[in-house]
DNA sequence: AATTGTGAATTCCTTCACAGCC
DNA sequence: GGCTGTGAAGGAATTCACAATT
């Protein structure tokens, strides 16, 4: 049992589970507009096909937030669910490669209501430098990037260079200070320790979906949509500091 | 023992496992490019941080590809990966949502070599359709949907669109037809039997990243990087055919 | 000698099932 | 009665370790 019900745990908790109190919070986010007063962990998981047990262990873990006969309170489990998730205050992102999709990204809205605020953009085409995005923020030289990074105190680092670049802007940015990055590039990339890198590859996506499309057979019968979100658990150069 | 050594399994296959399979074949395609002849498992393990055992496991599935003593043939491996994810034929896809997301993707160069062709794109904006990317393809009326993916054969569809209306065009394009959808709005689907969806949430993964910058201490030290792409395993409406 | 293919062992993750509490 | 928190059971994925093969 936690019994810290504030302050965090002491062991490793799994990628998979982090992914899952994202959901959660989404979850929790929808139902705080509607002003829903308290959800039962088996009616989030009716909405997500997940076990209801699941959600409980997942949150357990962190503290007793749930009321038994009741449920959960939502907006108090929202709040919980921010904090553990180091949403409470912004995080200051990076993109490097502004070709189509870190340019894309630069112009995304959608990033967790505003938990998330980019604040500087990079590219090596010096024909790039000095324009600037529909939100009004500078393309800078990768020359920069380190010098920038420390200044801006920026967190998170999104790479959407191609994969040959990759691996160089991951070291300059961790050597910068930065231990979270978001990577783009269909490359594997080797962190160092305490440095964390998820990676979005869309070719394996694709291809992965080929698979299914030339294997129409295969996949059991009755596992259902049950499982949701593995995305990624990318490389992580691990370790306490 | 597999024993049918091009024509396929009869169980069914995890998706980390067609995860690694895409991994596979892009580190045969760089050996290729290097006239590299043969690899071992260590080899492709030390290269990815994964372990030799399982790659060896993962191909053993599907046939007895490698020789002892001397390791996989490259090109020979490279080849039956390529039959396995379906990829020896281009594989159609449309976008439907041509906002800053879809229009990148449209533009993107980087899908795998020339497996993957774009041959249609959607939004429900008037004031869009009709437009051309780059790439000279048309944006058309999403109202049209079903017609043109029956019409173009279109196998894939990647849903670029609002999280409210993502559903509604999952509905409309399974009726067409489709089978395979990569999902990009943040939001959880439920497909029918038979229809697979993977999905790239940039919520989660940032929300994930944000724990991480949280919690330092987390994680085991000495897990090392070990775990490579663990992207997605989605929601899936399995089924035989 | 080197390296695959694979049963057995292990580790990790999920689900069950129920005691405990509201 | 309804629902949480959790130990125990079950299942899945990974890794070990070695016999088989070239």
């Amino acid at each position: 049992m936690r019994s810290n019900p504030d302050n965090m745990k002491t062991e490793k908790v799994s990628e998979l589970t982090t992914n899952r109190l994202s959901i959660y919070l989404r979850c929790l986010n929808e139902l705080a507009v509607f002003k829903v007063k308290t959800v039962s962990s088996q009616a989030m998981a009716d909405q997500f096909n997940l076990n209801s047990a699941q959600i409980r262990k997942d949150l357990a873990y962190f503290g007793e937030f749930g009321v038994r006969g009741v449920g959960y309170y939502v907006e108090d489990l929202r709040q919980h669910l921010m904090k553990i998730l180091g949403l409470t205050e912004k995080r200051r992102v990076a993109i490097v490669g502004l070709g189509n999709l870190g340019t894309a990204l630069a112009n995304y809205q959608g990033f967790s209501h505003n938990s998330f605020e980019i604040v500087a953009l990079f590219d090596v085409d010096p024909e790039k430098a000095g324009k600037k995005t529909r939100a009004g923020l500078e393309i800078q030289d990768t020359r920069n990037v380190g010098e920038i990074i420390r200044r801006e105190s920026i967190e998170i680092v999104i790479i959407a260079v191609p994969a040959t670049a990759a691996e160089k802007v991951l070291e300059e940015v961790t050597d910068a200070g930065v231990r979270a990055v978001l990577n783009f590039a269909p490359v594997h990339l080797n962190p160092r320790p305490g440095v964390k890198v998820k990676n979005v590859d869309l070719t394996i996506s694709l291809e992965s979906l080929s698979y299914f499309l030339a294997n129409p057979s295969d996949e059991a019968v009755n596992v259902h949509y049950r499982e949701f979100l593995r995305q990624d658990t990318s490389s992580n150069g691990a370790g306490g500091d």
